[in-house]
DNA sequence: CGCATTTGACCCGCGC
DNA sequence: GCGCGGGTCAAATGCG
């Protein structure tokens, strides 16, 4: 069947903060979020006492796309985010990304299903 | 000016 | 049946 709604979970280790020699004074909320390539939209932000961390809900910005990324970080490691997509793009490949992401997207499809044994596959099939 | 972002409140589902 | 938690939507504000 056309498994559409399939949940895909990925884990992002993103660990890049910006900068700022000069002091611009954008600290505060430094999150990163180089993007994967498709454009989201904040629609939230929760802290999650189950699990005592932060979670930011992010949508797709395309009309029409279910998929939705939900992020969630430890209030003491903000640097250690894990990003957990839902759902599936219906609309075109990210072309906003370069072509050196799509090879590290490679890398992701590979850890995808490492993150599918720790997190717990979506579809149980046992 | 437009858009993106942020915060609050409300709603729904599930558990006990 | 009620309570709590989690999730979403809406509105307002700030910045580019």
């Amino acid at each position: 069947m056309d498994a559409a709604a399939q949940p895909t979970a990925y884990l992002e280790g993103e660990a890049s903060e910006e900068h700022d020699p000069s002091g611009t004074g954008t600290v505060g909320q430094s999150l990163e979020m180089p993007g994967d390539g498709y454009a989201w939209r904040k629609y939230g932000q929760k802290f999650i006492l189950k699990i005592r961390k932060n979670r930011s809900y992010f949508k797709c910005r395309e009309e029409g796309c279910k998929a939705k990324k939900r992020v969630e970080w430890p209030p003491s490691d903000p640097s250690n985010v894990k990003v957990t997509y839902d759902g599936v793009h219906h609309h075109p490949s990210p072309q906003l990304l370069s072509a050196s992401y799509r090879e590290e997207r490679a890398g992701m499809a590979n850890r995808y299903n490492l993150v599918i044994q720790v997190l717990g596959p979506p579809g149980d099939s046992s």
